[in-house]
DNA sequence: ATGGCTGCTTTGAGCAGA
């Protein structure tokens, strides 16, 4: 039995981006992928292109903004409990879709971005992960085998930043929001990617401008947090950096994770 | 010193992203 795969990216518009994230799903193969940043409604979401590539998608989508969606390769396990909120808020903001697939407990989480330390937006952003913190508690009392990804707006350490001096105290470095990556995995995860030796100035986003990825000027603020029971059996975690390479890319690059069944 | 790109929007300049 080859390892499950789990993919979490940011593809910056469904629309834009479907051929290559369906180009991606057949060459990468992963077995639960969770998406970000659709920016579509849900009637409008592709679900048949994803059908015929062999995928069953859940979404939680809106127009312009936000969105999510998991992608679940058929055969890999039946989907159940489909959550699409943060329990007890009543925002429109389309941030969260978690899923029992098979044994697993699934939470795709597009973290707020923040804009600025001190906004508006950024209080938003620490009130939201206050709310999702409780949220994810909840779930991991209920589930033994939980995965937490998505794309946490959040740079956890400074090597997880190409210029960590230029960045410290900033959105998505300063030390509130990395409190929030602390309490997570002080909730009892592991950080996929660290369970592994990495090489060094591994990102996960590039801005597009200034030749941000030529330059490799990233930060690593996409993440695939396992529970105890999965970490153990997590064998690889990789950014696949070709996948911000070429023409119209996310600004993001996927995160995969391995794990044996 | 500034903004530099991309996607989106009742289509076109402004917002948002990170």
């Amino acid at each position: 039995m080859p390892p499950l795969k789990l993919a979490t990216w940011n593809i910056n518009s469904l629309t834009v981006r479907m051929p290559r994230l369906l180009e991606w799903l057949g060459v990468v193969r992963p077995d639960i992928v969770c998406l970000q940043e659709t920016k579509i409604e849900d009637p409008k979401f592709p679900h048949l292109d994803f059908a015929a590539a062999g995928y069953a998608a859940h979404f939680a989508g809106q127009r312009t903004y936000n969105g999510v969606a998991l992608l679940v390769r058929d055969g890999t396990g039946a989907v159940a409990d489909v959550v699409r909120a943060l329990p007890d808020r009543d925002d429109p903001q389309k941030r969260v879709i978690a899923a029992t697939v098979g044994d697993l407990r699934i939470i795709d989480f597009y973290v707020p971005n923040g804009q600025g330390v001190g906004s508006d937006k950024y209080r938003y952003k620490l009130e939201w992960c206050r709310a999702a913190t409780a949220f994810v508690a909840a779930e991991l009392a209920r589930h033994p085998r939980v995965v937490l990804s998505g794309d946490f707006n959040v740079a956890p350490d400074d090597r997880d930043v190409h210029d960590p001096d230029l960045w410290r105290g900033q959105i998505m470095c300063s030390e509130p929001e990395r409190g929030v990556f602390r309490d997570w995995i002080g909730l009892g995860f592991k950080d996929s990617f660290r369970l592994f030796e990495q090489p060094e100035k591994t990102f996960s986003w590039w801005d597009y401008r200034q030749l941000a990825f030529p330059r490799n000027h990233g930060l690593r603020i996409d993440h695939i947090l396992l529970s105890s029971p999965l970490a153990g059996a997590c064998t690889s975690c990789r950014i696949d950096r070709n996948a911000r390479k070429g023409a119209k890319p996310s600004d993001h690059a996927p995160v995969i994770a391995e794990i044996v069944r």
